[in-house]
DNA sequence: GCCAAATCAGACTGTTTCGTTCCGAATTGC
DNA sequence: GCAATTCGGAACGAAACAGTCTGATTTGGC
C-alpha cells in the first residue's frame, strides 16, 4: 500500500527537471544538488525515466537531460508506472496474470478493479505542470482539489 | 504501489467470515479450507484481525472466530489497515512522521495528501456485506461502480 | 584523426520487509 | 483433573528494495 521510495523520489527529480526546460540540457548532478537526493540514486532514476521514455538523454560532453513530453503531457501516473510499472493493486487485476485459483468465482476481484481505476485516475489527473507551481503549499493544495473533484464529476461512473 | 498478499488474503478471509455470521464460531482451520488459502497463513491473519478488532476470537474447545461487528460496518479500508497499518502512500502523508528534509517548501505533499485520500475514500466505500454477495460477476461490478460513483458524489470535494 | 573529458547505462552488494511456518499459552468440555 | 481444541506470539527463509560502484558510449577540442 506504500509507494516505494524511488517512486517519490522521482517525482521530486521529475518537478526539478521540469524547471529547467528552457536551458535544454541538465545533468544529473545538477538535478541531484537541486533536490538533496544521493547523485548514484539520481542516476539511477533518469536511467529508468529514460528507458520508460520520460526523459531525453543526449551522451558526451556537453550533454545532458531534458524532458522528452511537454510538462502538460505527464501525469503522475506516467512516473509513478515508469519506477514501479503497471499500478495493480493485486495480481488479478494486472493484464495477463491469472496467479488467483478463483478466477471466475471471485466475488471481490471486481472491487478491486474498481478501487484499481480510482486510484489511478487519480494519479493520472495530477500533470507535472502542477506539480512545480510555485504557489504556497496550502494555495496548492486547493487547487489541486477542485481539480480533482471536478475530473471525477466529469468522468463520471468511469471515475 | 501493490497491495500486500496478506491483505488480500485477509479480505477473502472476512468475506469467508462474514457467510458464517449465523452459526456463531468458525475455526480458522474451516475459514483455510473454504477459502483455499494455508493454515498456518490463516492462523496469523485471524491474529492481525482480532488485534486489530475486526474478529472476536474465543479460546478452548468449540471456541472459534466471529465478526466483531456487523458486516455492513466492516469496509476493505478497516481490513486493510489491520493489516498494513495506516494507509500512507509516502511516508510525509503519515500522522507523526517527518523524515522528509523539505517539508514545508515542498510542492508535491499537498499532492500526495489529496491523492491518498482519495484512495482511503475509495476503499471505505466498500462494505463487507457487499463483498460477499452471491452475485455474478458483472452484476456486482455495475453495482459497486454505482455505489463508488455516488459516494464520490456525495463526498464532493473531500473525495 | 586523435585524445580527453563528461555523460549515461547496466551490474553488483547489503539491507529491509514480506511471507511462511512452527511451537507454546490459554481455555473449555468431559 | 484431564485432554482436546483453540488462539497467540516468536522464529526462520525468501524476495524485493535501496544504494553504490564500475564500465561503455558519445561529444568537443587539439
Amino acid at each position: 500500500m506504500r509507494l516505494s521510495n524511488l517512486a517519490d523520489y522521482a517525482v521530486v527529480t521529475m518537478c526539478a527537471a521540469a524547471r529547467h526546460c528552457g536551458s535544454a540540457r541538465v545533468s544529473a548532478a545538477e538535478l541531484a544538488e537541486e533536490t538533496g537526493l544521493p547523485a548514484p540514486t539520481v542516476q539511477k532514476l533518469v536511467s529508468l525515466l529514460s528507458r520508460a521514455g520520460l526523459l531525453r538523454a543526449t551522451r558526451g560532453s556537453g550533454g545532458g537531460l531534458q524532458l522528452a513530453r511537454p510538462a502538460a503531457a505527464i501525469t503522475l501516473a506516467d512516473i509513478v508506472e515508469a519506477v514501479e510499472g503497471p499500478i495493480a493493486l493485486t495480481s488479478c487485476v494486472e493484464q495477463g496474470r491469472h496467479d488467483c485459483a478463483l478466477e471466475g468465482s471471485c466475488n471481490v476481484r471486481p472491487h478491486w478493479t474498481i478501487v484499481n481505476d480510482a486510484l489511478r485516475g487519480a494519479l493520472a489527473n495530477v500533470p507535472l505542470t502542477q506539480l512545480s507551481s510555485p504557489f504556497a503549499s496550502s494555495e496548492v493544495e486547493k487547487q489541486v482539489r477542485e481539480r480533482v473533484s471536478t475530473s471525477l464529476d466529469t468522468n463520471g461512473v468511469l471515475l
